[in-house]
DNA sequence: TCGTGTGAAGTGTTTCACAGCA
DNA sequence: TGCTGTGAAACACTTCACACGA
């Protein structure tokens, strides 16, 4: 229940990009047994002025910090984890089954970090039927029973970018709410399902730039 | 020579973001045969309103808007790459040839787009020697004198996180001035040399906390 | 009339300055 | 004293409104 006086305020997108990175840095730390640590002393490992941290862990709502003394780190992974909705398991469908597919598969960070690839899918008859990394890869005609029946709410497009909206278009029937697309360009989807787009092309691009302008 | 009244403004992050999306769009009009497109036309397909089209390219220096009339395409194609330093080709190493080396080594993208890796790197003495895509696999040891001789100013990471610090401090010291990091975490590097972080966990995570607030 | 370029207004984000608590 | 939380200021980016050119 959420009162008038709203207890979560908006968390602003740049705000979400950065919250990413204190909890991956808070969770070294909680592995190197620090339990306190000060926006200025989390701040300096990321190279975020330590204003900066304190605004976005003030934004999250409840009081963390403690005047004096710092935040708790454990306290503090809750939070960032709950606010975030990480803190449980989301499980994803995968279309396209290549190299780029293979190294997402063996990629350590998505499954410690609650994020299971449970299906697999492919346009390719050769493919359809083999095993990888343990699941079997299923034809695109069966998205819809395939991704019920696994309960994968996320999918990730690892396709050449000329398939990729015809597979947004599938994946979203079989009632994806989130897609993380690695194909170029961008697709189109419907009101209330999100997209991330890494686009290699465009990030290798930028840094081009960047070294051309110099720094 | 530069003069005084600089006539090439300030091009903010995030309109030379967008330059790489104007320029996929325009090419693509290219192919079809257009010549001529007006910002509200080039920005509907990308989802960007007409006024911030006219802004960015404004941005450029030179008057490329033909008022009444619109952008020639080519024209425009020829600023955009020019100005973002993409009119050339750019030489890349890459480091860790892992399923996401084979990846981005199969991945048209690039070398259509004038990027070009020209040498691979392994710290796995299996892999050294070997040959990936017509380019064989050199030992860390090799980078200065084969980075230098290839005369590659571009560095692609894709190694796991604990080794990515020590493989840019690597390719720094072999004179690359820009680098492509895939390994999640943070690397520090010099003034001078600037890096593009491609870290899929962080994206996954902004996925998921978009959906679980909601659009 | 259509469509660009641009000052001005509006919005969002970051940094500053400082009050207040342990 | 050390550190948080936060209003105010500064800055960056986007949208608006409109003058002007073809």
């Amino acid at each position: 229940m959420i009162i008038p006086g709203d207890p979560q305020p908006r968390l602003s997108r740049a705000a979400a990009g950065r919250l990413s990175l204190y909890l991956r840095r808070l969770e070294l730390l909680e592995r190197n047994g620090t339990v306190q640590v000060s926006s200025l002393a989390l701040g300096d490992a990321l190279c975020i002025p330590d204003t900066q941290v304190r605004k976005d862990l003030a934004a999250m709502g409840n009081r963390l910090g403690h005047p004096g003394v710092g935040y708790d780190v454990p306290e503090l992974i809750t939070a960032i984890r709950s606010r975030m909705g990480i803190d449980r398991e989301w499980r994803a469908a995968l279309v396209g089954v290549g190299n780029l597919a293979r190294a997402l598969l063996r990629y350590d960070g998505f499954s410690s970090r609650g994020f299971r690839v449970v299906c697999l899918f492919d346009s390719d008859p050769a493919k359809v039927g083999k095993t990888v990394e343990g699941l079997s890869i299923h034809s695109l005609a069966q998205t819809k029973p395939v991704i019920r029946s696994m309960n994968a709410e996320l999918g990730i497009i690892a396709v050449p970018g000329s398939s990729a909206q015809m597979v947004a278009d599938v994946l979203i029937d079989a009632g994806v709410k989130g897609i993380l697309n690695f194909a170029p360009g961008l697709i189109r989807v419907p009101l209330g399902v999100n997209v991330v787009n890494v686009d290699l092309t465009i990030q290798l691009e930028q840094l081009a730039f960047m070294v051309h302008v110099g720094d």
